[in-house]
DNA sequence: GACTTATTTGTGCAAATGTGCAACTATTGG
DNA sequence: CCAATAGTTGCACATTTGCACAAATAAGTC
């Protein structure tokens, strides 16, 4: 879980997180890249990041990675956080 | 957000936030310290930087600083979070 | 095959972070 | 006042982390 949570917890991560909530369709890289103003080599490694943490799932489509957000498990798993917290 | 996640998101640091779970009373910083086996003034630093995030709160009694959660607080932080993200 | 585009990986660096120890500051109790 | 206990802070150290740039890989297009 601390795992999950440190993934989750870096401004720019969380930045990619949330611009793939605004996203119905899975997105690629460099779309991705443009809402947090870093390199694409370091977008590229906090997606691999939050990929292996779960939050993200990734899809090849040609020369492309799709990304997009594991919602009901990543929210089932803050919010069994939750609910253990608040007991 | 991404402060509270990454305060959470670091192994020790949650280990007291499950420590102070199972607690129904408020426990002192040498109680606390004993459940992740760190020096003293780890676990000072720690509990300071959830108190920082609004993780636990700290009552002064007498010459002991007693922790305890702020279940409400956190839990709601967090199922918002997961209700963003499952959209 | 050569070229272009998308993405990953290698490398180096600066900054942040977690840690233990020792010294310090309360605050209580004798 | 003095000793003991609880907690914090300064310091040094090792590790991790985020970053940019360049090179490498992968896959489509001509």
């Amino acid at each position: 879980m601390a795992d999950l949570l440190k993934a989750l917890g870096e401004f720019n991560r969380l930045s990619l997180v949330y611009e793939l909530c605004e996203c119905a369709k899975p997105r690629n890289a460099m779309c991705l890249c443009d809402c947090c103003s870093v390199d694409s080599s370091v977008a590229s490694r906090h997606l691999k990041v939050l990929a292996q943490e779960g939050v993200v799932r990734i899809e090849r489509k040609g020369r492309e990675r799709m990304y997009s957000l594991n919602r009901a498990e990543v929210a089932a798993r803050l919010r069994a956080l939750a609910d253990q917290i608040e007991g």
